[in-house]
DNA sequence: CTAAATCATACCACATCTGATATAAAAAGA
DNA sequence: TCTTTTTATATCAGATGTGGTATGATTTAG
């Protein structure tokens, strides 16, 4: 099982404390983590109720796969992938800056 | 001449508009550059007096060369190597959402 | 219940990003 | 000045991310 496996599992209710500490991440580590799946629950929020993951694909020249992929936060997919995908949907800078201010800062180990 | 290059010229004093006129990007693609961007200032603002490139990069396992690259806007750098090095320098999701939404949302074109 | 639409998974060739290294340029300090 | 420290540029082989395609699973609509 790899780690994106694990945090989505993690994410859909088997979480026992952060995906950090199950994972056994320093913190900075950990942290993107949370920033990456902050970013991917941010889009599927976003485009979901406004267009299919086929036509979020077609306006970023990417492909209905790769955004399924992102929005169940594969380790294959980049930030950049991600933050492409979340501005067409019509977020704005804010909005991103939004959902990664809401993560809580990882305790020390 | 590379967007990046453009982009840090701009940066530096030359800009006439913004970045994305000047390179004529779409309001999403000029959005993610200005994302970029200002990751690069953050990092350059939260490493210095602080540590060296030199130091920060064995940190985060990486070279002294590629964290210059990520302070000058490189384009050979990505988003994730941007947040890996901001996040060592001890900043937080908070201050790097708080970069984000800092920057103003473009202007239909 | 069944067909259509939507989303998820697997695979691959190709492009991009990577750390490492060498070395030049610039800044800081004597 | 001159020496040291720090930052910038160039190159490259290997790792990671990419869109495309095929196809299975799931959800939605009739």
């Amino acid at each position: 099982m790899d780690k994106a496996k694990q945090a989505r599992l993690e994410a859909k209710g088997w979480q026992t404390g952060t995906v950090a500490a199950f994972l056994q991440l320093t913190p900075e580590e950990s942290t993107l983590v949370e920033i990456k799946l902050a970013l991917s629950r941010k889009l599927r929020q976003s485009r979901q109720n406004q267009m299919t993951q086929a036509e979020l694909a077609t306006k970023i020249h990417s492909s209905q796969p790769r955004i399924a992929k992102a929005e169940n936060g594969d380790h294959s997919v980049s930030i950049e992938l991600l933050l492409r995908a979340i501005l067409a949907t019509g977020a704005t800078p804010q909005d991103i800056g939004e959902a990664i201010s809401n993560i809580s800062a990882p305790l020390p180990v």
